[in-house]
DNA sequence: TAGATTGTTAATCGATTAACAATC
DNA sequence: TAGATTGTTAATCGATTAACAATC
């Protein structure tokens, strides 16, 4: 591929700049919901409380997106963004642990149209297996390596218990999932090749409470 | 108050340090569940994916918590970064917006434990006023400011749909909120000392699906 | 003692920002 | 044209790591 975009991504992009590019995604969409046509690194700086710098200069990893005086039309660097970051199809997703917080990740109604689909459940549970949670089947555990590679997904959402958290991230490598998306507490031990992002409420809480006065 | 730890409470940490107490904390209470009385920061670093040398570093912005030969005891060093953390007493968190995610928020069972208890609910919807989830009544948004006042509470997690996350955390600021768990998929703007911390499934996946190969 | 590990220093590494030529 | 804003460079800032004296 020749275009700017694909000629800069043999370079390697530091990590904390590709975190950046679904935030700048996510702020042009709602620039384009309030009827904006054009935008500018300040504009999307302040939305976000970076500086615009860091803005132009994250953009610039990839390729040369704006105009000088004009800024960036936002349709089209919201099209690159995608493309960057993978989006142009939707992503079929696996999600591990149909509790509380699985059934409501399997109801959330953002995953389509920002590019997820939720393709596949599975729990452990007798109980929980066969039933469906938004139309799609609870699948057996079990039968989660061959499942998953059958259905060629590769990413997971993983909300099961902690004390089976690794042996699940084993077993969804096994498969071929590429990235988890760990809601478990605790770090789950990955080949290199494959991403982990950790959500954990209480960590985020704890860091607050460092700052919080009674 | 003249130990160590709170000698050196004056110097800024740096933020990023902050956030990673709460992770040393998590795999002590681990270790500890295994047994071991005393730990290394190589054995932590280990098991977290980080070096060594950047644990000790962290460490020390709060004080000396090992010994040279031995390492650190586990119960001393939980401790001691509880009471870094403002950990030593039960925190009171509002949780606003009850719908899929937040009926899972509020029943999730970690947070006890960890020293969070979710102590008021709040929704706009009249059909969910009035109705307990988790035993806990779920209060009309509309006293909010009040409710949150009254109950003296300074931290809440944000639930709502994205249309009124920043006013509704306006609100919470308003009401004395220093602290604000934001599942809102936006950027809030708050005061300088009110903290924010984003979670968003959405932008964890899509960094990682910049990775990810069809 | 010998071995191990801390806490700290200094060096290295990487990320952010200020500034500005280029140019729309 | 005059004004605005980009993309990039170089400087600054900050975080991580290597190394080691201190010492348990």
């Amino acid at each position: 591929m020749a275009d700017a975009t694909n000629a800069k991504r043999n370079k390697v992009v530091p990590d904390i700049v590709v975190g950046r590019l679904p935030l700048y995604l996510r702020t042009l969409i709602r620039l384009e919901e309030e009827g904006k046509i054009v935008t500018s690194s300040q504009e999307l700086a302040t939305r976000l409380g970076f500086s615009s710098a860091q803005i132009r200069k994250d953009l610039s990893h990839f390729g040369e997106f704006g105009k000088q005086g004009t800024g960036y039309n936002i349709a089209y660097l919201m099209q690159q963004l995608k493309n960057i970051l993978n989006l142009d199809a939707m992503w079929d997703v696996a999600l591990v642990g149909v509790g509380d917080l699985g059934h409501a990740l399997a109801r959330y109604g953002r995953f389509v149209p920002k590019g997820f689909r939720i393709a596949a459940l599975f729990d452990a549970d007798p109980r929980k297996i066969g039933t469906r949670v938004n139309n799609i089947p609870v699948q057996n555990s079990e039968h989660i390596v061959d499942a998953i590679k059958q259905a060629g997904i590769k990413i997971a959402i993983l909300a099961v218990p902690l004390d089976v958290a690794q042996d699940t991230a084993d077993r969804l490598v096994e498969a071929g999932v590429q990235a988890i998306l760990n809601y478990a507490p605790t770090t789950l031990i990955v080949p290199p090749n494959v991403k982990v992002q950790n959500i954990d409420p209480i960590a985020h809480l704890q860091k607050m409470t460092y700052y919080c006065e009674r």
